[in-house]
DNA sequence: TTCCGCTAGTACAGTATCGAACTAGTTCAG
DNA sequence: CTGAACTAGTTCGATACTGTACTAGCGGAA
């Protein structure tokens, strides 16, 4: 069978669900739900709301409700952007930049064990194709 | 910078949801949303909810919801079980099964536009690498 | 200035999602 | 046969999500 789009479309739709699934645990431990942390891990990027939107294809609505719960959890702080006063500029705290890093870890290596039996070649080369595919995206 | 594994996450996830984007136009003008499609995709493998909820990875309840949809908009139809009369085996229409292909079409010709700056090789890679990494899942 | 069209972020309210408890049917040991 | 333990699918209620409408600030034309 020929690899079509659709099927493609579903095996990375599995393997993404099961990275996240497998990591969830360790991401409650560090107090931050799933779509939180990829707000807070967008921060140090996309300082801004309307930013880590757009970079995250999320609505600014959801994207205000993320940000809420990291102040509250305090791991990010806004500051009010000086340049221009609609903004808020997003800076990760102490805590935020720890609990992101050790998040990011966990990630990381789920993805990894999953990637472990791949070889170093075939990594680089997902990579090369995720990359260029989502590059004719606009 | 090495193809590490949170990277490689997010790469992916905006990749589909660039696609998803991209054809829920066409998908709505079919009469389907999003999550309906796959469901509906999936039953001519997985002809139970319970199935479907395993092979999508997603809460039974759910599944629930969009068969009752799909039920109501006449795209599949449900038939007792011989076998375990617990069981609902569902059964595509004939208008169910013209939607999905045409959906599949779709979704296959977005991912194909994406996948035209690379090789029918990588495309094959691609798939194969993706298989790989789900395999390990337990 | 003042107006106008634009963008950042938020609030609210309606919809979608899904954990948990439930009903119905199955299986099998006693 | 029972009935206890199991599985299929549904319902319900609480939560999460997000479209839309809003407020505040920006920037430039007249």
């Amino acid at each position: 069978m020929t690899a079509d789009g659709a099927q493609l479309w579903t095996l990375n739709q599995k393997l993404l669900s099961a990275v996240m699934d497998a990591c969830t645990g360790e991401l409650t431990d560090l107090g931050l739900e799933t779509k939180e942390f990829f707000v807070l891990a967008e921060v140090a990027t996309s300082p801004y709301p309307a930013e880590i939107a757009a970079a995250l294809m999320i609505p600014k609505a959801s994207v205000t409700v993320y940000v809420r719960n990291l102040v509250a959890k305090g791991f990010i702080r806004r500051e009010i952007d000086d340049e221009d006063l609609r903004r808020h500029r997003l800076v990760p705290t102490t805590e935020g930049k720890e609990a992101r890093d050790r998040a990011l870890s966990a990630l990381a290596a789920e993805y990894d064990r999953r990637l472990a039996r791949i070889t170093l070649q075939d990594r680089t080369e997902l990579q090369r194709i995720l990359q260029e595919m989502l590059k004719s995206s606009e």
